[in-house]
DNA sequence: TTTGCCGGGCG
DNA sequence: CGCCCGGCAAA
């Protein structure tokens, strides 16, 4: 299981690092021109993950003649198709939505310390600091000294090797909702998450050792934020929280959102669920089972335009009627780096069809003479909510 | 063929 | 929104 769990972000991360590197599914002369960035012929693997055991065979075998293919045909050349279909194999394969704690094992083993490798999104993120920050911030700095910065904001960080170039400064983000508390050490912000969001005064039995690192993300202290919240997002689910809410999650509208969260949010923002409820009366079973693991950007023009591609996937659809419970009419998205929208995030999304319900409805229960006793949603020809299975 | 319900239209 | 229904896919 720890095994599974690791997976799942890291499959994320690499398809991303494919998608990337084959200049997204845009325009390639942008991936080197407005991003500032090359297209590169091989894909940049953090240490760790190069050599961890965690990293899904068959990902890798998925994605070999993949990265064969984007670094001798032209980026455009690239079969989307296969990367969508790479996409939702690799989580079949080895990494479904891990429902155990993430304090299992080896998956901590991802992230230890400097780096994530990973991507995460904070819509809470700080801006990035100013000069003057910068400044009074020294290499002495406490571990526990954080920043304070304003919260509207969302980060996008790349994934980074982790060997840092000089001219970067490092700082760790709290990744916990609304925290965002900036620390220059890893020690520092595995501390502040320990303490302060983990291990709560002590309550928290799951106080593992290294569930810390899931709560944390490296950031570049110049960079530029590169998505923004939506309007109305919710706030970024970070929480891959088995823990009790000692510091619960804030503000999601609903309830269930951060319950369900902190159970089974396989990573702090390496890919999420979200359920799109068009009726409201299909919002609270689509709640809870939907696990919204982080918000990125507002699903903007871009989603509908030409950067990325909607299709239905079988097979995901075969590993949803496995796993999940009974809402199961989900939009997965998947946001990776789009080099042709200048560094802004490209949303994968792959569309399941809800499954047919074993349970007997309103129709059958009453019949169709008797459509006056159904409930409102199988009048009007929805998802039943009276006889849910 | 029946059933469940998505997607979309209408007021 | 509330309501309805065409149409699709699964049983």
């Amino acid at each position: 299981m720890a095994f599974a769990s690791s997976c799942w972000p890291l499959n994320t991360w690499l398809l991303s690092q494919v998608f990337f590197q084959c200049g997204g599914a845009g325009d390639p002369q942008a991936a080197s021109t407005s991003c500032g960035r090359s297209v590169s012929t091989c894909i940049n693997v953090p240490r760790r993950l190069g050599s961890a055991p965690s990293v899904c065979p068959s990902l890798v075998n998925i994605l070999s003649p993949m990265m064969l293919c984007c670094s001798r045909a032209a980026p455009q050349e690239v079969d989307m198709d296969e990367l969508m279909a790479a996409m939702v194999l690799s989580s079949l394969s080895c990494s479904p939505p891990p429902q155990a704690p993430l304090t299992d094992g080896g998956a901590i083993e991802l992230s230890d310390s400097s780096s994530s490798g990973y991507w995460s999104v904070d819509p809470r993120s700080p801006a990035p600091s100013s000069p003057a920050d910068e400044a009074g911030r020294g290499s002495a700095t406490p571990p526990d000294e954080g920043l304070d910065m304003e919260l509207d904001q969302v980060l996008f960080e790349e994934p980074a090797p982790r060997k840092r170039r000089n001219s970067l400064k490092a700082a760790f983000r709290c990744l916990w909702p609304a925290c965002g508390k900036v620390l220059t050490s890893v020690v520092g912000i595995k501390r502040h998450i320990k303490t302060v969001h983990l291990c709560h005064g002590g309550e928290h039995e799951r106080c593992s050792r290294s569930e810390e690192d899931f709560y944390y993300s490296e950031i570049n202290q110049w960079e530029e934020p590169l998505c923004q919240s939506p309007p109305s997002a919710p706030p970024c689910g970070p929480a891959p929280s088995p823990s009790p809410p000692s510091a619960p999650p804030p503000s999601p509208p609903s309830p269930p959102i951060s319950s369900a969260l902190s159970r089974s949010a396989p990573s702090p923002c390496s890919s999420f669920w979200q359920v799109q409820s068009e009726h409201s009366y299909q919002e609270a079973a689509a709640f809870s089972w939907c696990r919204q693991v982080y918000w990125c950007s507002p699903a903007p023009a871009g989603w509908q335009g030409a950067t990325f591609r909607v299709r239905s996937v079988s097979v995901g659809e075969q590993w949803l009627q496995q796993h999940s419970a009974p809402c199961r009419s989900v939009f997965l998205y998947s946001v990776i780096p789009s080099a042709a929208s200048g560094g802004a995030l490209t949303a994968v999304c792959l569309i399941f069809r809800r499954i047919r319900s074993e349970a007997k409805k309103c129709r059958k229960v009453y019949g169709i003479e008797h459509r006056e006793l159904w409930c409102t949603p199988c009048r009007w020809k929805k998802a039943c909510q009276r006889f849910l299975d």
